[in-house]
DNA sequence: CGGTTTTGACCCGCGC
DNA sequence: GCGCGGGTCAAAACCG
């Protein structure tokens, strides 16, 4: 299992379908900085049908920034989905109860996501995804994604700088999911963060991210991080996740420079070299 | 007015 | 069988 750090975030691997954001509070492996860390967690006790989860942790304070609003109530981050609540609860060991939110970007999705504080650090928000969007990226979220923020009713979520973890299990299909992810920002990479836990951690492909990949309908070969190959130090500037992208893609982001933060990170360290440059040429050329 | 949030009730799986 | 914990439902309140 593996947890790797995609600029800023932290991917992991869990298996089954423990709910667990908040075990990783008090068992199993539980990981490492300041800000983002990564949890999992297998769970022998049931074994019966693993659903895909990921699970995501993001610094709360880019939501709080933005727009928190009661300290107990976790803004959900947004991928730029429209999520809308249906529920919360509050979670046993935990002081911070658990959101239920569900996909409303389309009628009969299934896609849902939880959403709770983390109580180790309760600066971390912990999203943890299940069931997949049965739509495409919807339709409305294109211009969601940038009016979202203007757009009260159906997307009040913000975006928010999310580690990834991810959750597999027998279900081969991760293709239908598209999470619009959000890499944000850069506040909360401290400059420690000791990435103990990504062992294998390096190289990150799009292949392991259906979500994400699929979220952004192209290719998208993350590279690797430096980060865990030397110095943490500079975390800032060495989050390095390199996208490859189309043209395609680029107009996409293109757009994306709208969106605030998705935008920062792109332009900041990850892309910095593939992705700016050829923006440059593209933007030079055409 | 339509869609979202809130919140208590309800349901269900699990362990004892 | 019972209690517990977690996930969902649904009605009312809320908001732009």
């Amino acid at each position: 299992m593996g947890s790797r750090l995609i600029n800023n975030q932290f991917v992991s691997e869990v298996e089954d379908a423990e709910n667990s954001p908040e075990n990783s509070g008090d068992s199993p492996s539980t990981a490492m900085s300041n800000d983002t860390k990564m949890t999992f967690t297998s769970s022998p006790k049931r074994s019966r049908r693993a659903i895909q989860k990921r699970v995501v942790s993001v610094p709360i304070k880019d939501v709080e920034g933005s727009r928190l609003k009661g300290d107990h109530m976790s803004a959900p981050p947004s991928d730029s989905w429209a999520w809308r609540k249906y529920g919360q609860k509050p979670i046993k060991g935990s002081p911070y109860p658990r959101g239920y939110y569900r996909c409303s970007s389309s009628k009969g999705c299934p896609a849902r996501k939880q959403v709770e504080r983390s109580r180790q650090d309760p600066n971390m928000l912990l999203v943890t995804y299940s069931s997949e969007h049965n739509h495409p990226w919807p339709a409305s979220r294109n211009h969601h994604s940038h009016n979202n923020r203007h757009n009260a009713a159906s997307m009040r979520t913000e975006n928010t700088t999310p580690s990834v973890s991810e959750e597999e299990e027998d279900q081969d299909q991760d293709q239908d999911q598209k999470e619009p992810i959000n890499v944000s920002n850069e506040s909360e990479l401290n400059s420690e963060d000791k990435f103990s836990n990504l062992d294998e951690g390096s190289l990150i492909n799009g292949s392991e991210f259906g979500w994400f990949t699929d979220f952004y309908p192209t290719s998208y070969t993350m590279l690797e991080s430096p980060i865990l190959t030397e110095d943490r130090d500079n975390t800032d500037s060495d989050m390095a996740m390199i996208f490859t992208m189309r043209e395609e893609d680029e107009s996409l982001f293109a757009d994306l420079d709208e969106l605030p933060e998705c935008s920062t990170v792109f332009r900041r360290g990850m892309v910095q070299r593939e992705v700016a440059h050829r923006r440059h040429s593209l933007a030079t050329t055409g």
